[in-house]
DNA sequence: GTAGAATCTAGAGTGCAATCTAGGTCAAAC
DNA sequence: GTTTGACCTAGATTGCACTCTAGATTCTAC
């Protein structure tokens, strides 16, 4: 038997999605890939390429927000096969919207900060003290 | 004496910031505010107005993502008095960077979601599956 | 065939940011 | 004056998402 060349070991896997080996074997308890990985006969994780690709996109949908346990129930309904795809449409949608709020939010604390700044750089630039916390009696950061 | 009007109660504030009071002896404890919060005979916390409105300011950096340490540290910028403006302003000006580094990721991984969900939209109208992760062999999700 | 790197398991530990508990004390309304 | 609700401290616990440990096994290169 010849080494299988699309056999990607856990190793390979980390390099390739930028997650640790340790996430990885993590990732694999909380059921969150689309298949039970396959063992080479001395026990070893065998990955492929799809794996690969699904890490991926799992890596966009954790940085963007989406809890754990949210990432385990699509993967289990991508895992049950066709038939419940607008269960899978509503959870994206759900979560688009999740992240549609995040950037509002932060575009709105943004806006602060940058309030913020631009007093600072005029109290650092020529001394004025408009929007800027002074010690006592009342700070105004 | 008369019962200072201006005093607020660790419950009052609770309510007007929307911090629970545990977090609110949490973030005296972590140093996150202006000045020693004064206390009444009876031991109890007197806030005034300017430290709600600091509170409200820390909500903002804390929701955009500044952590607890980073947020001390301008406590006691702020706290040690006028001299220090340029540190302040390096710190927002970090801040500020690292929010809209945060917006512009958080803005590409919306891109791929939302290219999900159209397809996904598309696939449940009319049943085609680009794009959309059928089980075996090789899922695309 | 062997040295060294990579991998395995089960379970413990980490870091952050609260949040809660227990056992009291204080204060406002009746 | 007493009940009731708010408040006090110190420390334990929670939840999330990893991350690491220990000790054993497997794989790769020489």
């Amino acid at each position: 038997m010849s080494r299988d060349a699309d056999r990607l070991s856990i190793g390979d896997v980390a390099r390739a999605t930028g997650l640790g080996v340790h996430a990885l074997r993590f990732f694999e308890r909380e059921e969150l890939f689309l298949r039970p990985i396959p063992r080479t006969a001395g026990g070893q994780r065998a990955y492929d390429q799809a794996d690969v690709e699904w890490l991926l996109l799992c890596n966009r949908l954790r940085e963007s927000g989406m809890p754990i346990a949210t990432l385990r129930r699509f993967a289990h309904l991508v895992r049950s096969g066709p038939g419940n795809e607008p269960e899978r449409l509503a959870l994206l949608e759900e979560h688009e919207r999740a992240v549609r709020d995040r950037i509002a939010g932060l575009t709105a604390s943004l806006e602060i900060i940058h309030g913020k700044v631009v007093a600072y750089r005029r109290h650092v630039r020529d001394g004025t003290a408009a929007g800027v916390w002074s010690p006592t009696p009342s700070p105004s950061p």
